[in-house]
DNA sequence: CGATTATATGGAGCGCCGTTCCGCTTATCA
DNA sequence: TGATAAGCGGAACGGCGCTCCATATAATCG
């Protein structure tokens, strides 16, 4: 799917040297996130891709634009593989398994979810891009699992979703099955409704 | 139960101007983070305390401290009603409504939840007096339920409570009742469970 | 009622943060 | 190759949490 930057307009084509550097600085930043937490200092990005703070604002003119970047690239690669597991799995399981991924990919980027719900201003864009990549793609499993019965299907999409994500978000950090289990609680939830309320 | 006020310590009685400086800056800090928030600048509270930062520092030496005096009594009108809850209402129903209850006192105290789980050392404090209260509460109200055979036996507290506080967290904040339909899922997860693997 | 002393105070100052600004460098292209 | 626009680095700024200590004052005692 499109994986275009989706922020350059097309106006112009970067300079080389200033392409390498906005790659530089997306990878630093994921690397730096990764150990550090999104609220690691802009001048540690900055020092570990190899370049100014100057070119760090010049490309990111804001400290979340840079968290956005990094967060675009994780969310494409965690929404693709909804269809692959729906293909390979049953109904139930595709979305039970899809979810566990949706934990590893909450639990792996901690205080993304904190930003996302932050109530800064600057990362309003990051909710819509996360919903319109990931509510079709639990939509489908979710559909398909409510059409062998196994789940009802009067489930909002982003509901269970902003669920995993609050689950993940309040789990301890170095309990990472902790997470999975709150979200297997919830699925045998949806278990238990089917049971109780055949269509 | 101890509801001390467990940073007193019973060594000296405070100083009269210290003791109206405390209640002043403790007025000012709740006021101050209704208004702009659990991330106010210390130096605001300070200023509508009329006190230095010296003298705030020297009451709540971190910022964290001023927060956990503000939300204690909240935390401990919440934990309090749950033996309320369990000697009105059936076991399962008692853990239901409490946790309803934890909804509500989240959704009213937004950033705290974000606080409580920034992963900033400066808040452990604050997790500690959550547990201290909130843990033995639910227990109880897990271990009646379990003994009606309503819910399994093998859930931890803090599991649960991680949960709720976690779901609520990540909900809207202009959907209220999204949270609890969140937590009545998991609720019904625990029915599943009970009457999948009955003791 | 002073005098004494432990206690409490206030705010300048420190180091770190995100962000801005601008003189210098360099890729690009006729 | 020289002109020029695009890009670069890092000093500097204001704001933050927090520390430190000279000063002020409530409590205590002769």
């Amino acid at each position: 799917m499109g994986q275009d930057s989706s922020e350059e307009a097309p106006s112009r084509p970067l300079r080389a040297d200033a392409r390498r550097n906005v790659d530089a600085l997306v990878a630093a930043a994921k690397a730096v996130f990764a150990t550090s937490g999104v609220d690691a200092p802009v001048r540690e990005i900055a020092a570990k891709a190899g370049v100014g703070l100057g070119t760090l604002y010049r490309h990111f003119p804001r400290r979340s634009d840079l968290v956005t970047a990094v967060f675009r690239h994780e969310v494409d690669a965690c929404a693709d593989e909804a269809p692959v597991l729906a293909a390979e799995c049953e109904p139930a399981e595709a979305l039970e398994r899809w979810l566990y991924r949706c934990v590893d990919f909450v639990a792996t980027k901690r205080g993304l979810a904190a930003a996302l719900h932050s109530g800064d201003p600057a990362f309003d864009a990051l909710p819509a891009y996360f919903e319109r990549r990931f509510r079709p793609a639990l939509a489908a499993l979710l559909e398909s699992a409510a059409a062998a019965g196994a789940i009802p299907a009067d489930l909002d999409a982003m509901e269970l979703l902003q669920a995993v994500s609050g689950l993940c978000y309040a789990t301890d950090a170095d309990r990472p099955d902790q997470a999975r289990r709150m979200v297997a609680l919830l699925v045998d939830g949806l278990r238990y409704r089917a049971a109780e309320r055949p269509r």
